[in-house]
RNA sequence: GCGCCCUUCGUCUAUCGGUUAGGACACCAGAUUUUCAUUCUGGUAAGAGGGGUUCGACUCCCCUAGGGCGUACCA
């Protein structure tokens, strides 16, 4: 019987959930919740005080809320563990597997200096390593005394086996000269105390894999599974950046992708399961393995992110859609729906959803009875105002019955008797219904907003100079 | 500089030595259509370059080129 499998995101506090984390952490969440028994820890890297805030930190919390990615148990804050790191490094040192190195910077620097003159690896080695002499009042920083021979194998489930020579692993801190642990220690620490069973992270931790390998080993601590899945580069390859837009998940909420086709878009970067482009997240959980996942860095493409937003879009239960229009609309800050907008909306749900990508242009296709009469018709549909056209089909909506049926053939057989095309006729009334020449079918408008409702609205642009 | 990783249509990818190299997005053309979409049909488009190994390489090995990451008392 193998152990539950637990995983872990561990962001640094940055302000914003990040893109790339976020995919990240969907990797960790699918592959907890793929196996039964799975556990998704968060961690949240907030040693680097000089940068850390609360509200960093609240912004991750919400932008995993917003992605559904929910954690098990409570959130820990690396900070508040400093103590445990200081008495693992302090454990270290009593077993001979780390060493107080009391070299200054400057010492550092010129030692550096000097190797890369001499055309050496600038690893720095310290004077300290093998010393015996005491000089325990002066600042010092606890080094890890890794291995100067043979290799270090790093076992991965994406990138596979990778070597490494110890001589060019340095002896990295793990105390800082003020008793702060750095990153990589406090990682280390932190997994093994949380019983992390597999690190699943950024590739650009790979060598970072490694030199935290040593420090497992001088624990005596059972080394995690590592996953180092590719980079997210922006559309023309390079890093990810802020000239590439978007970088926090915030803003694509912002920009109205429903979380469902954010996840299947992300899940879908650098993992996939044979044709299958387009699924839920339940199928992305079923099918999820790490086995899968791509080594080469993809590039973010917005594109497909449309499409696939698009796709969830319509094919989303109309209850569903509506309850993630009301979230968008309160994530902006508007006034929420009335009762019989919603009514209107869940009614009409099915020609809103095939005209729209984001949730957005959901709402904005509901134009037509979100808005207020009169209806200003924007610069294209002001020229297709055909008054006398819309002054005598008035006529006759007057006197037809108000149903589909009856609406569809008194239009068409108007537009017989003016011996012009449908298209002629409903443009028309589509500028004057809703100020717009795009929108859903005018019948369908018609009938959504009754006949007092339509006559009004063919008026106003009439009386309109 | 050194170390590690990556390289299939424009993009995301399938292929795990033998395929007319498949799919999706995007793009182009056509059909349907009251606009816009949706839907449907068809099309353009790929193994970075060079060496090996093999009866046979996109697939395995080496070199080169390009890209990425790392090389901090940042995370």
């Amino acid at each position: 019987m193998s152990k539950p499998v637990i995983t872990r995101f561990a962001p640094s506090p940055t302000g914003y959930l990040h893109i790339g984390g976020a995919r990240t952490a969907l990797f960790n969440w699918l592959v907890a919740r793929h196996h039964h028994q799975g556990t998704f820890l968060l961690r949240i890297e907030d040693t680097d005080r000089e940068r850390y805030t609360p509200q960093a930190t609240e912004a991750i919390y919400a932008g995993l809320k917003w992605l559904g990615l929910d954690w098990d148990g409570e959130v820990v804050s690396q900070f508040s563990r400093i103590a445990r790191h200081a008495e693992v490094a302090m454990e270290m040192v009593e077993r001979g597997t780390a060493y107080r190195c009391y070299s200054t910077r400057e010492e550092i620097d010129a030692f550096r200096a000097a190797a890369k003159a001499a055309g050496k690896p600038p690893l720095f080695i310290s004077p300290w390593r093998d010393s015996t002499a005491k000089t325990p009042n002066a600042p010092h920083v606890i080094r890890l005394k890794a291995a100067r021979t043979g290799e270090t194998i790093v076992q991965d489930h994406v990138q596979g086996t990778i070597t490494f020579k110890n001589e060019t692993l340095d002896d990295l801190i793990l105390l800082r000269s003020d008793g702060v642990p750095t990153y990589m220690h406090a990682v280390v620490v932190d997994d093994h105390d949380m019983d992390v069973t597999h690190v699943i992270r950024g590739d650009d931790h790979l060598t970072n894999a490694a030199r935290q390998s040593l420090i497992y080993r001088a624990m005596d601590w059972d080394i995690p599974e590592f996953a180092h899945i590719p980079l997210i580069h922006g559309p023309d390859g390079a890093k990810l950046s802020k000239r590439h837009g978007a970088l926090g998940v915030e803003e694509y909420q912002a920009m109205g992708y429903p979380a469902e086709a954010m996840r299947n878009y992300l899940a879908r970067l650098g993992w996939s399961h044979g044709d299958d482009e387009f699924f839920t997240t339940a199928q992305a959980v079923k099918w999820f393995d790490l086995a899968a996942v791509g080594r080469s860095a993809s590039r973010f493409d917005f594109k497909r992110l449309e499409n696939l937003s698009g796709q969830h879009i319509r094919s989303m239960d109309n209850a569903k859609l509506l309850a993630e229009i009301e979230a968008y609309i309160a994530s902006q800050g508007k006034p929420a729906l009335t009762a019989p907008q919603r009514v209107t909306f869940l009614n009409v749900m099915h020609s809103l959803k095939e005209r729209s990508r984001t949730l957005p242009e959901v709402i904005d296709m509901a134009h037509y009875f979100l808005g207020q009469r009169p209806f200003t018709p924007d610069e294209k549909a002001a020229p297709q105002l055909d008054r006398p056209l819309l002054q005598r089909i008035i006529l006759r909506l007057q006197a037809t019955d108000w149903d589909a049926h009856n609406l569809g053939e008194v239009v068409r057989e108007f537009a017989e008797s003016e011996a012009l095309k449908l298209g002629a006729v409903a443009q028309p009334l589509r500028a004057a219904l809703t100020g717009r020449t795009i929108s859903p079918s005018v019948f369908d408008i018609m009938l959504t907003i009754g006949r007092e409702e339509t006559l009004a609205r063919l008026n106003d642009a009439i009386a309109r100079n």
